[in-house]
RNA sequence: GUGAUUGUAGCUCAGCUGGUUAGAGCGCUGGAUUGUGGUUCCAGAGGUCGCCGGUUCGAAACCGGUCUUUCACCCCA
């Protein structure tokens, strides 16, 4: 027990069984990014440290894995700095590549460097693995997928209807319920604005992002704090206790946002968005939430996220518009909106609820019982066919004890099991078993392909 | 990063205030049944009690450290 192997903290293995779950979670999303025309691309799971440093805020630098260098890494770093033991200086000493933290970041760094070859608007998809050397805890690992889609390239709201349509369609195929929360950061700088604590934007929305986990009274409390006025955190009030339904909550927003330029701008953005979405079939709830603040730093417009309604657990989807992204690459001007997929999250909501349709965990369909060798030769041909027809059919390796064999077939949860002894060779047939019926019968290879397909 | 929490057979767990050969259920292997699994019966294998160190005549149990699990904060998918 103690000499055995182990894997690093916030790690997992994934059986077969659970491989197979996690896959039709992959290809059900795969199909409804294809199918709204976006693209796959992949990038390196290392990048150098200068792209990922400084994107994700003080926090975030600290749970980038960091790589080290190569090489005698530490007679060739600076004495001086590595005897000052500051572990944020020395790191630029040993180490100049991390491990990716996101998809969006180093999708900015792809389309700035392939931006020549790229035809904008660029709609694409990316599903990989990421890390963050985060302390691990419910729905929460060091390695995890993420599946992003987004288009860069286009100041349209018609993609931030998209990105909804494609949330509604992915969750409909996978059977779960789920709330889909809008903001828009322009409405959150207005607010801001009209305070007077423009500044303190940040703050302000981290502190409202939790209102419905500590409540108001916590919340005004971290905003006094923060070093905000009475007045301001009053003027306040109103925004934070927003109610109603949509229309109502954004005809408030229009009175108490009237005299900033922004907030009206965002007020606009959403109102086109809840109008295109109305005239569409729609199964998903989308409701405004002014609440959602989300951390990332770059979204500058749309703010989304998605929650599962019958399992308590964080948001399972989110993200937004990002104007100024490329930017930090040196691209300007380049506009995008995005969402990202957490796929392991997903994953502990559809185990929870036991979501998954039968047919996406079936591996083998039929085993043949290896009798001998001259058997297993008739078998294997017999085999062929079946493949040819698309069945996923195998034969035991080794002709061993019946008793294992259909054992063998019992553990794997096979449905059918074929036997080819001499009477079935010389009348060219089957003994073909229903594993779960437990009947049996003798056919022709034909014959089993229908019964079987 | 802060504060808690967990770790005993492949799995889920028992093991009282430290006292001889550490237990159960399930699973596994073999047999009853040498061309029939999932049910039943019988037998068997499997543990330096997470790791390192300390206290003690004696530690799975007490103490320290470390790793791991889970949880809250922070942040986030």
């Amino acid at each position: 027990m103690a000499q055995k192997p182990a894997i690093p903290k916030g790690t997992r293995d994934f059986s077969p069984v659970e491989m197979a779950k996690r896959n039709f979670i992959f290809d059900t999303i795969k199909s409804v990014f294809l199918k709204y025309g976006y693209q796959p691309i992949e990038t390196p799971a290392m990048e150098n440290l200068s792209t990922l440093m400084g994107k994700y805020g003080e926090e975030g630098d600290k749970l980038l894995f960091k790589i080290l260098n190569s090489g005698d890494f530490l007679a060739k770093a600076d004495e001086s700095l590595l005897a000052q033991k500051d572990s944020v200086k020395s790191t630029i000493q040993i180490s100049e590549k991390g491990l990716r933290y996101d998809l969006t970041v180093p999708f900015a760094r792809f389309v700035v460097q392939h931006q020549n070859e790229i035809t904008f608007p660029f709609k694409r998809y990316q599903i990989q693995p990421v890390w963050r050397a985060d302390r691990p805890q419910k729905g929460r690992y060091r390695e995890f997928y993420q599946c992003d889609v987004d288009v860069v390239g286009s100041d349209s709201l018609m993609n931030e209807v998209e990105l909804i349509q494609i949330v509604d369609d992915v969750y409909k195929a996978l059977n779960i319920n789920v709330l889909v929360k809008l903001n828009n950061r322009k409405i959150l700088t207005g607010i801001a604005e009209i305070i007077g604590e423009a500044d303190k934007i940040v703050d302000i929305t981290v502190a409202i992002d939790k209102l419905d986990k500590i409540g108001l009274d916590k919340v005004n409390d971290e905003l006094a704090q923060k070093g905000l006025s009475d007045e301001a955190i009053n003027k306040l009030q109103p925004i934070i206790n927003l109610s109603g339904s949509n229309a109502e909550k954004i005809e408030t927003l229009k009175t108490v946002l009237s005299d900033s330029e922004v907030g009206v701008k965002g007020i606009e953005e959403l109102e086109t968005v809840f109008a295109y979405l109305a005239t569409l079939d729609i199964k998903t709830e989308v409701e405004l939430d002014l609440t959602l603040a989300r951390g990332l730093n770059y979204y500058t417009g749309a703010i989304f996220e998605v929650k599962a309604l019958d399992v308590q657990i964080g948001s399972i989807t989110g993200g937004g518009r990002y104007d100024d992204l490329t930017g930090i690459f040196g691209l300007k001007n380049v506009s995008g909106v995005g969402i990202s997929f957490g796929a392991d999250r997903i994953y502990d909501v559809m185990n929870q609820l036991d979501l998954y349709p039968k047919e996406s965990i079936v591996s083998t369909q039929l085993l043949f019982i290896n009798f001998g060798e001259k058997e297993a030769l008739y078998s294997l041909k017999a085999l062929q066919s079946l493949r040819n027809a698309g069945i996923k059919a195998e034969l035991y390796p080794d002709s061993v004890k019946m008793k294992k064999q259909m054992a063998y077939a019992n553990k794997k949860e096979i449905s059918f099991v074929a036997m080819a002894g001499e009477n079935e060779m010389n009348e060219g047939k089957v003994t073909l078993k229903n594993m779960t019926t437990g009947e049996q019968q003798l056919v022709t290879v034909e014959e089993m392909i229908k019964i079987i397909g």
